[in-house]
DNA sequence: ACTCTGACGCTAGG
DNA sequence: CCTAGCGTCAG
């Protein structure tokens, strides 16, 4: 019973007559379909209730639907296999009565796409769906087998205007010959109006233009990327690539060869054909390559051969080819297009899966409430009957269905929420600790679908393997959840036993594997000491983001608006000047024509002798802010000046304003927050990038005098943290704030505590540099007073000019970058950067001193750099073979070893850079008397946590994290208090 | 003719 | 150093 070849069951829970097909990019499933012999009939489904095709890919099923454009909306429709034999146990099974399918082709036009993969089918449906695969399988095997015998694909080009009587033969020919002709476009037939006019209309109507999706080359190369390619097939597209084909190959030219060895089904009778068809078709595969590439490119952009990735070690999860090399390179060479199907052996292996609805819930009353203090697992299954586990699993465009817990070997699923339901599960959650592989979706889909109160509560503790793995080597992150297992080396990845089971029961077979997973990942984590970040600081922050991101940032659009507008206006008054002064239209957005305006038409650089530094990839002349400044300030011409106030403009208004305005939703925006964005543990913000908003007030006009002055401040020292809070204050528009259109709720008020510079206040801990620790210490701006005292000066002297440079300087060698960045970001020579350099090292001299400590350290544990909260990160560059050496007693007391003759210098340096920049960022240490100063990204976290529970019961909302800076969401009569 | 992609350039944030 | 974005341009 085990190992036995099973076609797919039904993803769904299906009902009777549905059929799921797969277009581009996607499976669709199409209700009320009837089957008869002649072949499917269903109704076209719009466009927006699609799934992904992975499901598909990996379940080996599939029809093609063919989308269509009609009056704006956009229609899936089904095509329909002819394969007779299939069809006939389609409709042995499901005997209805009546069935048009007819298929007739229009324009050759219409169809050249579906050739390249066609389809085999699978349909069915039964009703319980989990309960018995088995019964089910002795079905799925006969059709399987012939499925796969008659080989799903031949690509085949109907070469001439189908008429029905021509299609026909066509099909009839097929027959023998074992290919399946997909019919590309239905038409309906006249005679079949009786059984379903309605669709026929439909179908009529639709039926002019098929519109390919451009996923589909998408979804082919992510496929061709993700899946061995067992399959051999030859493509083609045109007459005369199947001509050529047919002569030299014969009949068989287009076998398609089965993938898997222990097949035995189909291998037999493939194998052999393959063989020979690749050999002679080889040659004239190559010389047709070209013009079907050429044709397929044009058309629509269908599909373009790009040559899969020679993937050998993968092994992925889902399936393990074990296709001989040989054949596998010649099929990669031959580039063909690889049809998405796979057949899958699967062992029986049962899960006792129980759907709890609204109903029965009391039934699992018991079991579920006894729960306590125990590990529960929790995944989400998909609409597209996908659970996160799989290997692709797919987070966009399928959106969460349900939610399985397992407990006690026993799994729960819930999909329709009702209130029983909720509090069951949110019983559950509280009183458990949750085991996910993605906690963040899996808070999402709580938090939004089931509305349950996420925020600390909520989740006692949520164990992201995801996160965890993460935290193990953070630079090479799993990309997905057979990339974890791999991870952790848990070898019973490889068991090809994945499950064509029924969706649930192969989520459940997936649980159980992250059961073991977490189980060893929970190991490797203590191993490596990272257990406490992990629980104290990534678990815990983990609901905190989650909440945020589901909570959102309120707003103002009128604001936004007539900042927009005020923005734009001055934008095209600043284009329309620029036109003029450079004497003809050009794109000031280009670099390429700024470049070849300034330094090849007016020739500004030879004009102001100034050499100009050439871009990082291609040594072109720069027109970065800074080389335009200095030609601004050394030249006359207004141009260079224009130039960079429309950068200023567009920017503003391409990813400030309309950017975000893109995003706004109901007035409020939610940024997607990542959490191990980076190596070093810093959180990021995507769509739109809250973080990177302009702190700074915007202006209009020329260069601004940038002095950050904010409203109500209440300033509030902890140790050496230091916490500004303020209120965003609205700022009108000559000079825009950029930041206040974020408003908050009604009757509520913004608060923001920020550290300021954190990192530069770790830094200068860490290095216990005397003149950066004076210049945090005072009052007033930090770089400021900074740039005073490096250059000697007065504060009240430093011009805004001269700041940013300190700070950019300051930001560089925090991060350790080598002269070579420091001339890019101050835009000088590489001399002049050194000297700059040299005298700033002069002034503070304990930053270079602090880098070579971390070096050291980092080298002598064998490229581990570690941080007092524990963070790891690897950096193999720095695990050179290293004699042990001399003790240097760094703040970190470690033993280090300097000698480093490792990889190529660059490499090390690399590494260098990336030690210092993780022990800054990620979590320095500090031995010093200071208690809490951990690194900024952690002291930032940190803080999170601290405050969350206060504030909480505060009614206060974090709505933001700006790496150093937590805004929250005040009631406006407690904002007091809360501060 | 049209669309998509990936490399490149620039700049906001820290 | 690293995050994010937007834009152009060539293939």
């Amino acid at each position: 019973m085990s190992n036995k070849t099973v076609c797919q069951p039904p993803l769904f829970p299906t009902r009777q007559n549905r059929v799921l097909c797969f277009n581009d990019a996607s499976i669709i499933d199409f209700p009320h379909t009837q089957v008869t012999q002649e072949g499917l009939f269903t109704e076209p489904v719009p466009c927006d209730q699609i799934n992904t095709s992975e499901h598909l890919l990996e379940n080996n099923l599939g029809l093609e639907a063919v989308s269509e454009k009609d009056n704006n909306n956009d229609f899936l429709h089904p095509i329909i296999s002819n394969n007779e034999n299939l069809l006939s146990i389609i409709s042995d099974k499901n005997s209805s009565d009546t069935v048009f399918i007819e298929p007739k082709i229009n324009k050759i036009d219409d169809i050249n796409w579906d050739d390249m993969l066609d389809s085999e089918l699978f349909v069915k449906n039964t009703a319980g769906g989990e309960t018995d695969c088995k019964e089910l399988d002795e079905d799925h095997n006969i059709i399987n087998s012939t499925i796969s015998m008659e080989s799903a694909f031949i690509p085949r080009r109907v070469s001439d205007v189908g008429k029905e009587n021509k299609y026909k033969k066509k099909s009839k020919n097929t027959k023998s010959n074992v290919s399946d002709l997909s019919a590309k476009v239905r038409k309906y037939n006249n005679n079949a109006e009786t059984s379903n006019p309605k669709v026929m209309v439909e179908m009529k109507r639709t039926n002019k233009k098929h519109l390919r999706k451009q996923k589909y080359t998408k979804a082919v190369k992510n496929w061709l990327d993700n899946v061995e390619s067992p399959h051999l097939v030859c493509a083609n597209a045109d007459k005369e690539c199947i001509n050529e084909l047919k002569t030299k190959c014969g009949t068989k030219d287009d076998v398609l060869r089965n993938p898997e060895p222990n097949k035995h089904l189909n291998k037999m009778c493939d194998t052999p054909d393959k063989e020979m068809d690749s050999d002679k078709a080889q040659s004239a595969m190559r010389t047709a390559k070209k013009v079907v590439q050429a044709q397929l490119a044009n058309k629509d952009g269908i599909m373009k051969f790009s040559k899969p990735k020679i993937t050998d070690k993968r092994v992925d999860g889902e399936s393990v080819s074990r296709q001989s090399t040989s054949k596998d390179n010649r099929n990669k060479k031959i580039n063909k297009f690889v049809v998405p199907i796979k057949s899958q052996t699967a062992e029986v292996v049962k899960f006792q899966v129980h759907s709890v609805d609204e109903e029965n819930i009391v039934s699992y009353n018991d079991s579920l409430l006894q729960a306590k203090d125990k590990e529960i697992i929790a995944v989400l299954i998909y609409s597209n009957g996908f659970c996160q586990l799989n290997s692709h699993y797919t987070n966009d465009a399928c959106s969460p269905s349900g939610i399985i817990i397992c407990h006690n070997a026993m799994f729960y699923c819930f999909q329709t929420p009702g209130p029983n339901l909720k509090k069951a599960l949110s019983y559950l959650l509280k009183n458990n600790i949750v085991v996910c592989y993605d906690a963040r979706s899996v808070l999402m889909y709580l938090g939004s679908h089931l509305e349950l109160d996420i925020s600390a509560v909520e989740m006692r503790d949520a164990k992201a393997s995801h996160i965890g793995a993460t935290l193990l080597d953070p630079d090479n992150p799993p990309e997905n959840f057979s990339a974890l297992q791999r991870l952790l080396a848990l070898s019973s990845v490889s068991a090809s036993v994945t499950s064509t089971e029924c969706s649930l029961q192969k989520s459940s077979w997936y649980m159980s594997q992250l059961k073991e997973c977490w189980l060893k990942l929970l190991d490797m984590l203590k191993e490596n000491s990272l257990w406490d970040v992990f629980i104290e600081i990534e678990m815990k922050v983990l609901p905190i983001i989650t909440a945020m991101e589901l909570r959102g940032v309120c707003v103002d659009i009128e604001t936004l608006n007539s900042m927009e507008q005020a923005v734009v206006d001055r934008l095209k008054a600043v284009e329309a000047r620029c036109h003029k002064v450079a004497g003809r239209v050009f794109q000031v957005s280009s670099p390429a024509q700024v470049r070849a305006l300034l330094y090849d038409e007016l020739r500004l650089d030879d004009q102001c002798n100034l050499t100009v530094r050439g871009t990082v990839a291609k040594g072109a002349k720069s027109t970065s802010e800074t080389t335009l400044r200095r030609l601004a300030a050394v030249s006359a011409h207004e141009l260079p000046r224009l130039v960079l106030e429309y950068r200023h403009l567009h920017k503003a208004h391409a990813t400030f304003l309309a950017g975000i305005a893109q995003h706004v939703r109901h007035g409020v925006v939610r940024p997607t927050w990542v959490q191990m964005a980076s190596a070093t543990g810093r959180i990021a913000a995507s769509n739109p990038n809250l973080q990177a908003i302009p702190k700074a007030p915007f202006s209009l006009f020329l260069f601004p005098g940038a002095d950050d002055e904010r409203a109500c401040c209440i300033t509030e020292r902890a140790c050496c943290i230091t916490e500004r809070a303020c209120c965003i204050t609205e700022r009108a528009w000559p000079a825009l704030h950029l930041r206040a259109c974020y408003v908050a709720r009604p009757g509520r008020c913004l608060l923001a505590a920020d550290f300021r510079h954190v990192e530069c206040r770790v830094f200068a801990h860490l290095a216990a540099d005397a003149g950066l620790l004076r210049a945090l210490a005072q009052p007033g701006d930090f770089f400021t007073q900074l740039t005073a005292d490096w250059l000697k000066k007065p504060e009240s002297e430093v011009v805004a000019e001269e700041r940013e440079r300190t700070k950019r300087l300051v930001y560089a060698s925090l991060y350790g970058a080598g002269p070579r960045k420091l001339m890019e970001i101050l835009g000088v020579s590489y001399q002049r950067a050194l000297q700059v350099a040299a005298s700033f090292h002069r002034t503070f001299p304990s930053l270079k001193e602090f880098g070579a400590t971390v070096w050291r350290r980092c080298v002598a544990e064998r490229g581990r750099v570690r941080s007092l909260r524990g963070r790891l990160r690897v950096l193999p560059a720095a695990a050179c073979p290293a004699s042990p050496a001399d003790r240097a007693a760094s703040p970190a007391d470690l033993a280090a070893s300097p000698t480093d003759l490792a990889a190529s210098p660059a490499d090390c340096a690399q590494a260098q850079r990336q030690a210092l920049n993780f022990v800054v960022q990620g979590m320095p240490r500090c031995s010093r008397f200071v208690l809490r100063l951990w690194s900024a990204a952690d002291v930032c976290k940190t803080a999170m946590v601290a405050t969350a529970r206060e504030l909480d019961a505060a009614d206060a909302a974090l709505v933001l994290q700006l790496h150093d800076e937590l805004v929250w969401d005040v009631d406006e009569r407690r904002l007091h208090h809360v501060a």
